[in-house]
DNA sequence: GAGTGGTCTAGACCACAGA
DNA sequence: CTGTGGTCTAGACCACTCG
């Protein structure tokens, strides 16, 4: 009765080469890797093992996929930290609050952090937004959404989305703070204009999931429609409770880490 | 210029119908799906199409299979929410603390919550684990294990293991506080029994990561070995920021939404 | 033993990028 | 046009469960 030895299939077997290579630096970020048939060659498999290879390592973060160009090492090949109860704190907020922190968390990993692509326009928010705002079923509201990229300091052409960030406001709180608006919202950013038009935030929450994307974000991040995304839902709650900000993030499940830090309250106890 | 309407394959159509059947409620929690070989015919594919079929919607978590035996519906369909700011709440605490909680997470789902499966062992930690610690290399210390499952109320034979929670303690924290190594804890939990003995946590922090399981995970936990897990890294942390308590929660990534709710300073102004 | 899921092969066909 | 990834087929072989 000694421990189940299964030994792992070809497909995990050749992967961990080539993952070990990518772990030890062997491979170059965006470099690029053996096609498909020549895998197969290398290696004496079936096309759809050597596709497999890949399609393991891509759910893994460490290479993607182009049709019709190749298979390469992804940019991004350890985890972002993002601290998510510290990346709103007056102090930062003064600096640029959480575009700042977007900054700064991709600067701590070496990476340049390239222009986001920002839209802003007027749309219909998700079902879930849209209950919780309580708007009409299919109104439109205020949408900012931003695709974060980043890429490597020397490349100009290697670029990888890590992030699109979403926000949804209430129709009366854009009324009230039309620098919402606006591309640029300046010092300490929309929280701290919406502040002094009166929606104060006090608290925040976040929720985190993991599920399948839409194509469109599917498309945005340059990912397969079958890979699952990292979810995280944050809202900002004024003092009377009202929700008055949500942001969805959408993330590359494999990419990053989130922390959290609080303080607990103990009993009367030592 | 029209939007592109690119048509999904066969494995997604196929897919989607099954899935829309398990969320519609038509099919049941626990009950049997067709074979890959049935599913073959009744829909006129390889076999290799009918079991990425299948493969599309384990990874989604709507549904498991057991090589032997078939492939069932699983029992857990929706999210299950942890509040993880919540469930260490003094007055929950006292109620039990987080165990209590899960209890609590388990029941809101209107699942049974099996007792779970536990290991209180000296045990290698996890490296990560011993540099926190500053322990040698292959010393020892203590280790509780949790293997959390779920059942439906009115069936003793499906069961989901839908968490597999490991704390980890310093070894002078596990001398001057022996009950850690009880399978009873008592009022409060362990986090009491270690405030009495001069260990108090006064602040957490967590981070949260999509990685690949061990081969020890993925059994525990009855997945596939190449389907990526949440894990939660749990740290408590006394008053001189010391850390005192590590637990690394793993989960099936399709099955929980985790929440953290927080205050935030707001700037001078409004 | 028969029936199940899991892996792999060999090869066809398509969509897309780029010269 | 050629070469790339992406999907699907048809079938072999293995490992496991259960009667």
């Amino acid at each position: 009765m000694a421990t189940k030895q299964k030994e792992p299939g070809k497909v995990e077997r050749i992967a961990s080469e080539i993952r070990d290579k990518i772990e030890r630096g062997a491979l170059a970020p965006g470099s690029r890797l053996p096609g498909v048939p020549q895998l197969q060659k290398e290696h004496g498999v079936a096309y759809q093992t050597a596709r497999d290879i890949y399609g393991l390592l891509e759910d893994e973060g460490l290479v993607f996929s182009r049709r019709g160009k190749g298979t390469y090492v992804s940019l991004v090949i350890g985890k972002i930290v993002s601290d998510r109860t510290q990346r709103y704190l007056p102090t930062l907020r003064e600096a640029g609050g959480a575009v700042g922190a977007f900054e700064a968390e991709m600067r701590s990993m070496g990476f340049e952090n390239k222009d986001p692509v920002v839209t802003i326009a007027k749309d219909v928010p998700p079902k879930k937004v849209a209950e919780i705002y309580e708007m009409h079923h299919r109104a439109k509201t205020l949408k900012r959404e931003r695709i974060m990229r980043v890429g490597l300091p020397d490349n100009d052409e290697a670029l990888e989305v890590v992030q699109v960030a979403t926000s949804w406001f209430p129709p009366d709180v854009v009324d009230a703070c039309p620098v919402l608006a606006e591309n640029n919202t300046g010092t300490g950013g929309s929280k701290s204009r919406m502040a002094e038009a009166g929606f104060r935030q006090v608290r925040l929450r976040e929720e985190i999931e993991v599920r399948s994307p839409t194509p469109e974000e599917a498309d945005a991040l340059g990912i397969p429609a079958e890979r699952a995304v990292l979810e995280i839902t944050h809202k900002g709650l004024t003092a009377e409770g009202r929700v008055v900000e949500i942001c969805l993030h959408v993330l590359p499940r494999s990419k990053w880490r989130l922390a959290y830090e609080w303080v607990i309250d103990t009993p009367g106890t030592g």
